[in-house]
DNA sequence: CGGCATCCCCCGTGATACTG
DNA sequence: CAGTATCACGGGGGATGCCG
């Protein structure tokens, strides 16, 4: 749909980059995964389910994507404090792409779903 | 669906991770939005079409992709050289996920298509 | 034209310790 | 428990030059 404003592949391509800003990060992503689907995990609970990545990164990457609205932060004035993070709406917006992801990666153990590794290499004049 | 064979998410989140190293690396989306849609480009017009990156980079980038069997690598055995890249079956697979991405890209300067920012900051007790 | 090698620098990333 | 601060290191990534 709105083809008029399809312009060309190379405009697309060029917007996503920009989108892709907000993806970029080596945790970004397995923390989106973690969160997927809505659920809204604690702090710990991230620490705890992402045990390859140091606190100090963990927070960087939740801060950066809550300032690219992709998180939001939910703080409980408690004691001792607690603190949520869950995907914004923006986020769950992501969810399809992400269950892209998911499929392709599935499909990568799945041969014969998707035929892949079927051509071989060839040579043009 | 296929709720019975849904895992834990953790799972799941666990086994995009390691889908996810094949994508990692700050060019590896944005020369993979460019292959989009089975085209096949040159070194060159790969270069053109994304300024930013450095030759090096786009080389490296290129060569683990083609390892990781995403990219197809095509020499022509001409003089001068002449090498075109396209995406293999197992990369064209990812296009789903790569529009996925798209969608929500385009959707970040569309509100109101997927009703973002609806939420507002709330703090439990 | 396509691609590799080398040099070099910056920052992303990690480990540790400390605070509220 | 959540988060900050500091230090230190490695390699990701840029610039340049040479080769097939």
């Amino acid at each position: 749909m709105s083809k008029e404003e399809a312009l060309t592949p190379s405009s697309a391509a060029d917007r996503v980059e920009q989108a892709l800003k907000f993806l970029e990060g080596r945790w970004k992503l397995v923390i989106l995964f973690r969160l997927f689907g809505g659920k809204v995990l604690r702090f710990s609970e991230l620490e705890k389910a992402i045990p390859a990545i140091s606190q100090k990164m963990l927070i960087q990457q939740l801060r950066q994507m809550e300032a690219d609205g992709i998180v939001r932060r939910i703080v409980h004035h408690q004691v001792p404090p607690k603190v949520e993070y869950c995907l914004t709406d923006w986020g769950q917006a992501l969810c399809p792409a992400l269950d892209a992801l998911l499929q392709w990666a599935a499909a990568r153990e799945r041969p014969g779903e998707t035929d892949a590794r079927a051509q071989s290499a060839r040579s043009a004049s």
